[in-house]
DNA sequence: ACCATTTGAGACACTATTGTCTCATGCAGA
DNA sequence: TCTGCATGAGACAATAGTGTCTCAAATGGT
């Protein structure tokens, strides 16, 4: 049923109606299991982040080193793009324990940026943060790529990883 | 009075009142200079993307390189983030002028992208059109970045151009 | 000082969305 | 079959945002 996923990843201003309509149930039982609209939201974006996290662990899982887990984990997410993409379209700042859960995978992310650091993967002069914050954008960017049909899951992580850790300049 | 760009980026979903209260007028002038709210998105993204024509175009002025003139128009781009922003939360797909102005500006990005691949600058094997996408989430980044509080605009348009060409990984 | 234009403020109707409620239908298990 | 329960459908009120209008005040030029 939380397959809307989907709806609200291709169109953030969708109704509850529409929702429930794309979900194939009637609105007033979208009510009765959610408060509301906020609650709606609230609870997709914490199965999107569960689901990252899963995800996110199971590639960790087959990696031999922090810097493969990376890897992994880029690849494994970009695929998630078309069901999870609302999230980059709202700010969830009321809820406590959303924000916690994003709080702590931005820190496990952290800790595998500083790991893989540890394994000589990254320039020293950049920092945690800036890492972090590419990682988020080379994540939607494959998002926004493969939705667009300009390249396969798979090239866009390639893609994606080459770009992150090599830059697209040319080979000197 | 356009200045209520800062608005919108900050808050995506501000009402007109508002905006009209933001920026120090009534609601019923607003009204009077634009049709409705679509309208005036549209002529504020439109001025956006005007503006960013312009201060690319001046940034290119007084490169010597086509590499060099890249570098220095996402150097430009990065400070405008906090009155831009909200391009990134927008549909723009009803406005036939408005794509035609996107059109235009990404053709250019195009056209300098292959420039500069013509010095040396791009690995070949990258395809244009992910370069775009990457040098667009490296403002956007970067805008975040600044936004935050984590880096000047300076070390922004530092950061984001090194790892576009570099990448974030460890010198060999 | 006078006039024209623009503005701010408020009233008003209209719409879309939301949240609540009721009721008949359908389904599963006893 | 009978019962309990969740569902779908629809009615309903409440709300927020939008677009239009009017009128008094102010601004600027003559």
């Amino acid at each position: 049923m939380e397959a809307g996923f989907r709806l609200l990843s291709s169109d953030p201003a969708a109704s509850l109606s529409q929702i429930a309509e794309h979900a194939g149930v009637g609105r007033a039982t979208l009510h009765r299991h959610f408060t509301g609209r906020e609650d709606l939201l609230r609870e997709l974006a914490l199965r999107a982040y569960e689901e990252m996290d899963q995800a996110a662990e199971k590639a960790a899982e087959i990696a031999t080193t922090y810097s493969d887990a990376l890897r992994l984990i880029l690849e494994a997410l970009i695929p998630l793009g078309d069901r999870h993409g609302f999230l980059a379209h709202f700010g969830f700042d009321g809820d406590a324990a959303l924000a916690n859960e994003i709080a702590r995978q931005a820190r496990e992310t952290q800790e595998m940026i500083d790991a893989a650091r540890t394994e000589g993967l990254f320039d020293p002069a950049v920092p945690t943060r800036w890492i972090e914050r590419l990682i988020d954008a080379a994540i939607m960017t494959g998002w926004d790529s493969v939705r667009a049909g300009e390249t396969t899951p798979g090239q866009a992580s390639s893609l994606a990883w080459i770009s992150l850790i090599n830059g697209v300049g040319a080979k000197s």
